[in-house]
DNA sequence: CGCTGTGTTGAATGCCGTCAACGTCGGTGG
DNA sequence: CCACCGACGTTGACGGCATTCAACACAGCG
């Protein structure tokens, strides 16, 4: 079947790409959905394909070998995604798992080293994908090195709010459901320690919690307890 | 002047080149010398040359903006570093510093996309290179989130050490200077936590110090501490 | 010979992880 | 429909590890 041009239009992938050279990319694509908490694949996995993540929220789970879980990243709408190919490794060093349920387009990584030679644009998006997560990652390594827990759960809520925030009357809502574990898996903490957290700024009008649910309702606020600014 | 092909023969920037291709890329590269302590390139600063370390060692630093310095990763003899073109970055994330004399090979950006085109083997080594940093500094983020610090000093030492240990009769030698100001800003800790913990294992006999200066006396044993598997 | 950078060590503080108990929500099956 | 159960969330108490504060030792160098 072929794919709808209008839904991949406008993403970075595809940016400085002309009719032709979609098409190109596009036949080679298989658009599959993938139902929430399904893995799109595993880590550790033989890498046959990478991927783009047409609709929904995935997370990308590294799974140390004494069983310690870590979030490495949230994948938003539009993304390319395990592109182990790219970065010139035959298995995949982290897991997928679709937060919502999911449609995703997925390419052979057969499909990689033709693709990167005729439509050399679609390749250039890939590589600055990869660099900006090693920026990122290593942007998240000195929060880690300098900041305390207060300030990394912290920026880590406004980076979650920025990229897959959704605009409701109460403030700004993450769109994906997330629990305690999973914000205490991606800023190194104990969910224990995020829950205090949260309830104290909850008391002081900053967020609000539910289910599965974070609302930031004073996003200026919350900055300052990220920079440290306010007085205790 | 024409640079010494044996000199940079075997590199893994250069394998599965030939003859003509290596001097194509030669041609384009300039050799220089930095003296220790010297900067290679600055954070922030317009990133206008990408570079290959012949000889020496160089720490890539980062530094917040309170001013707290963390130390990325330590280049070795042969590695691709300053990419910052491959990524698609305007700036260089991270300043790079030698820590002894070096010599280092300098590309201008405007080399990239030339060489790019005409010597593939190239570009994708330097892929690669920004894949495996950035498989590295994802283990770096799990070992902090989830190993406490004696262990990932101790990992820390065991890196460097198969990177760039030069054997002894002692044992392996760190064959750079080396603070434990700069070992703490590895691993995200204090000075005084390094120095406590280097101190315990010269007691145990694990280790060797002096200024400026470790020895790994008895490897297998500080695994033993990494993996966090010693009876206390 | 003093100064600066480096390293060591002791003592006190405190952050945050650990342990524990309980509360709540939502789905499921009888 | 309701009871049950598991997943998720909250909160208190305690303790340990690592930072912080402080003082001193030592080496290299001008």
């Amino acid at each position: 079947m072929t794919l709808d041009r209008s839904l991949i239009a406008g993403l970075p992938a595809f940016a400085g790409l002309d009719g032709p050279g979609r098409d190109a990319v596009l036949a080679r694509a298989q658009s599959s959905r993938f139902p929430k908490d399904s893995e799109v694949f595993s880590q550790g996995a033989e890498a046959a394909s990478f991927f783009l993540l047409l609709a929904g929220h995935i997370r990308v789970v590294r799974t140390s070998p004494e069983g310690h879980q870590v979030i490495a990243r949230y994948i938003n709408e539009g993304e390319l995604f395990g592109i182990a190919v790219a970065m010139g490794r035959s298995t995949y060093p982290a897991s997928a798992v679709a937060a919502v349920d999911c449609v995703v387009l997925t390419w052979p990584n057969a499909a990689w080293s033709d693709l990167q030679a005729r439509v050399p644009s679609f390749a250039a998006s890939a590589y600055q994908t990869i660099g900006s997560r090693l920026q990122e990652t290593q942007a998240q390594v000195m929060e880690m090195s300098t900041q305390q827990v207060e300030q990394r759960i912290a920026h880590a809520l406004l980076r979650i709010v920025s990229q897959s925030g959704r605009k409701t009357d109460q403030g700004i809502e993450i769109d994906f459901p997330i629990t305690r574990q999973d914000i205490a898996e991606m800023t190194g903490t104990t969910l224990h320690t995020v829950s205090r957290l949260l309830s104290a700024w909850e008391d002081e009008g900053l967020v609000k919690g539910g289910r599965q649910r974070v609302v930031v309702t004073d996003p200026h606020g919350l900055m300052v307890v990220a920079e440290n600014r306010r007085r205790k």
